[in-house]
DNA sequence: GGTGTGTCACAACCATTTGTTGTGCGGGTA
DNA sequence: TACCCGCACAACAAATGGTTGTGACACACC
């Protein structure tokens, strides 16, 4: 199915005639017989009902209509989706299980009509990430800084402390346990999503740094032993972005979660963006977050009032 | 914009190499790095970030990946409405600013999930139709029959009684008028959107015809004069199709509403659908129009609790 | 009722594109 | 160090998409 030919099949539809919709896009009116007789070859139906005095739809020709502008349209969103000044506000998000997701979507749903393009930079390194969002390719970022440098022109405010719990197999040697330590945990080589053979980077690297955990590399294919999973709500996941993780473990895997304790492990992050010119939709986030989250804001960093434990 | 490069470009970013991706597609490993080269370029983005070992996403291909993914959905969306066996309901609604566009709104609005096709043949003549009924390629019409016999195999039930009034300019006679009789209005020709200077066919013929008035098929470009208007609140019609009809007087025109009387004009209307075998959709939809709108059920027709005045 | 005009479809030809095969380069692995 | 594996570039073949030229058809006009 031929965008051009699409195109040229409304032409005819919204003037009626061939040779005009042909002028209109700036080809022969034997192109444009072309392409529409293209169209109809593909779809094996007849679109038009042609006559010696322009060119009526049939009735699949009219079903066919609304269908097609909103395949015009989905292309043209595509285009703007990567397209510097007119892309939507581009904010990273570790993994789209964990809490920032969840904001993000209580954000979008709260503000009709404005656009996000969530990505995920899960394998990322937290400097590459800050980085481009320096270099203006994404907007913003949640983070855990843990100590890393951020660079100037950047701006950051710690938000959302991370909680998580273990998802163990029912062989795993803790598959009973009611509880497990943090220390007792760090004994135990973690699998986590995302991560190759080579060198694990990014969030995950950073998370499994965090606590002192050791990163188990060989990966549900061969059987998931133990898992390390954020606590967020996941039922909103879906709608945010209609794109599962491809590494999310299938329900079938009878897996068991363990509270951890002694002490309860927190993640905390900030969200991160470029100061200056900042996009529409991130002053809107912003002032969400602040609404929300901020008691106090002192030198571009605001805190949440509940307080990381550690 | 290729869909072909589009879908690639998909391909490489679910499988994280161009190899393959281009397995999958059934294309060689060169054919599917120029695809998506092409697109790059297209686009004026890098879309991945190429290594020995495969291609990863960068933050612009993250951004498109929804996008795309909606698009390639959007074009399979798009052929499924002209696929015989696939395709959604198809009715007939003869122009969208009357009532049974309005039904099928609110049908539509109880009925989440199910997709409707409404489609406008304003300007095709009842036995037209009611042939494309017959055919296979519509499923139902809102239409009044007036004695045109009902083809076999075609079933009808008298749904809605339209009512009208008269749109006129300041200049027109009947400006200033209270209200205007029937009678008065027949000396007056009407005119009627998507009429040509040739034969008027379809349902402004019919409806004119019904009430004995004469068409004026000067059109609005020359000044609307008078116009004979559906009393249907249109409000909820852009959303219904997002499709305009191009005959839609502006605003600016500053027409004045007269009501007609003595006696009220009422155009009955009914739904004519193909017996047997009906579409899943279709046998809901009138199941809603019974529950809605029938006292009684005699072969096969069934009328109104709120009766026609003529 | 013949003639003219406007519109669409088919045919032949040309240009560009798209795919294939063959090859080189680079990085991770044995 | 040598070997794979995967991606990009080059050259060639096939097919697609565009243009010009022409014929058919219906409506409008005289």
């Amino acid at each position: 199915m031929d965008l051009d030919a699409v195109a040229t099949f409304l032409a005819v539809a919204a003037t009626g005639q061939f040779q005009a919709a042909a002028d209109e896009l700036g080809v022969t009116q034997q192109a444009a017989s072309k392409r529409v007789a293209a169209l109809e070859r593909e779809l094996g139906v007849q679109l038009f009902a042609r006559a010696a005095r322009g060119a009526r739809l049939t009735v699949d020709g009219q079903a066919l209509l609304p269908h097609a502008r909103e395949l015009l349209r989905a292309a043209e969103r595509a285009r703007a989706a990567v397209t510097p000044g007119r892309r939507a506000l581009r904010i990273d998000v570790c993994n789209r299980r964990t809490a920032p997701a969840n904001l993000l979507y209580a954000f979008y749903q709260q503000h009709s009509g404005i656009e996000l393009d969530v990505v995920t930079l899960t394998g990322v390194a937290v400097t590459a990430v800050l980085a481009e969002i320096g270099a203006g390719a994404l907007d913003a970022t949640f983070r855990s800084l843990r100590g890393t440098p951020l660079p100037g022109g950047l701006r950051a405010a710690r938000v959302i402390d991370e909680r998580h719990e273990l998802l163990v197999g029912p062989r795993h040697p803790l598959a009973n346990a009611k509880a497990v330590s943090l220390a007792e945990l760090t004994r135990h080589p973690i699998w986590m999503p995302g991560l190759t053979e080579t060198e694990p980077v990014g969030y995950y690297q950073d998370l499994a740094a965090a606590f002192g955990l050791a990163i188990d590399t060989i990966g549900p294919s061969f059987g998931i032993e133990a898992l390390l999973a954020e606590l967020a709500d996941s039922t909103e996941l879906a709608n945010l972005v209609g794109e599962g993780s491809r590494y999310l473990w299938p329900e079938s895997y009878d897996l068991r979660r363990i509270p951890i304790v002694d002490p309860v492990p927190v993640y905390p992050l900030s969200v991160i963006w470029r100061a200056g010119n900042p996009h529409p939709v991130l002053a809107n986030f912003l002032a969400y977050l602040k609404t929300r989250y901020a008691t106090t804001v002192r030198e571009d960093v605001w805190v949440p009032d509940w307080a990381p434990r550690s």
